[in-house]
DNA sequence: CCGGAAATAATTTGATCATATTCTGTCCGC
DNA sequence: GCGGACAGAATATGATCAAATTATTTCCGG
């Protein structure tokens, strides 16, 4: 059979190179747990399937690589990391360090519309766990948290927690495959109050209790 | 002229994958500031000096600019980056969120023999202070950090905190220029007595005091 | 004669390179 | 000062080589 039209997923961005483009893809297929946990990744693959030269892919999958959202496996292959419960701890561990941090600065520098956005989309949140809708969850949850870091204004940081959520997407869209949305925390309403209030204190706090939370049933749905 | 032999740095490693090889060698290389902030890094000059093909580099660049030790330019060049003050603060306060974490770990973790062998470098460590070697101190104080991190056991935030070391690696290797090896901080001593008395605690505030007193060295030296 | 382990052949996949194409920034002539 | 040609550098492709996994065959013991 001939090959198909290169993947309609790769129609926006025109204009970005090739591996920016490639990168952007899989970077949200793990995000948002589109690959499951042990899967494999091969680059002739994935040339086949977006069309492009493996010059691009190898690019991407070496950036990847980097940031943990994908491992090399014993022999040369590359794969979806397995999380087992040491690599949540720490993973856990660096989230309540770094979150609560940047839910301090959003505290201080939060406008009125940054607030409104942040209820909006978190309203978009709620209606997608009264509905079951885990993939609904899984996006508007992360672009809750991508919204309140980047009013902190702090991008190293940012970067750091973004390369985080990268390494438990696969793991927490399991999860939720497992539970539906039913016993999901949520600490966003306190959160939301403590911007209201200006209260970088209670901030952090909050978003230490939605971070623990997050991880604990994280660490709880892979037995 | 011709080509050169492909550079004594690179006969070690044999075995490895080429793109392995020229990611090492990078990456020491902006680990202890051998390249300064703002110096660019073009793809064929790094194929003509280390003697391999574009696909190696280019797959190393790649990775290291995923990491943070290197960046684009606002046109697609490739430079070593630059810290302003609020990226000094961001690191700062990650390397204080994270590496006290480490230290505490440990602490419940160490051996006799990984407590003398952290004493020995911290010896030669010293003797390269003394003796105002620059280059020795950033190799010792490195090696001192990586093999505390290395007993702790929690491979992925020793990654990150890998990382940090990687961004503000050339802006030490300025500092240190300026100011040689006076006035360098140094909490090893009252690391190593906590580690003796197997006190987390202790040895978390040690760690703290450590990269608290090393970053804003960092600071002040970039005025 | 049958089943399974070891050895070997075939396919798949990753690594590297040489080359072509595209883009950016610069310099010269008008 | 402006526009177009030129040079340099990055991007992207396909071909080629090496390594590994899988499939197949062979051979031996029961």
């Amino acid at each position: 059979m001939g090959n198909q039209e290169p993947d309609t997923a790769l129609r926006d961005g025109a204009g970005l190179p090739a591996h920016e483009r490639v990168y952007r893809r899989l970077r949200t297929m793990v995000l948002f747990g589109e690959l499951e946990p042990g899967q494999a990744v091969t680059i002739q693959g994935l040339t086949n399937q977006l069309g492009v030269g493996m010059t691009p892919v190898r690019e991407a999958l070496r950036r990847l690589i980097a940031e943990g959202a994908l491992a090399f496996q014993d022999n040369r292959r590359i794969c979806v990391p397995v999380l087992d419960a040491a690599a949540v701890e720490q993973l856990g561990l660096a989230r309540a360090a770094l979150e609560p941090e940047l839910a301090r600065r959003a505290a201080t520098r939060a406008t009125a519309d940054d607030i409104a956005r942040l209820r909006a989309t978190d309203a978009r949140l709620d209606r997608a766990i009264a509905r079951g809708d885990v993939a609904g969850y899984l996006t508007q949850n992360h672009r809750f948290h991508a919204e309140l870091n980047a009013i902190a204004e702090a991008p190293i940081l940012t970067d750091m927690v973004d390369g985080l959520w990268l390494r438990f997407g696969p793991s927490l869209r399991v999860v939720c495959g497992l539970f539906g949305t039913r016993n999901l925390p949520d600490r966003h309403k306190d959160l939301l109050a403590a911007l209201d209030a200006r209260d970088s204190a209670a901030a952090a706090e909050a978003m230490h209790q939605d971070v623990s939370q997050g991880m604990a049933q994280i660490r709880a749905g892979l037995e």
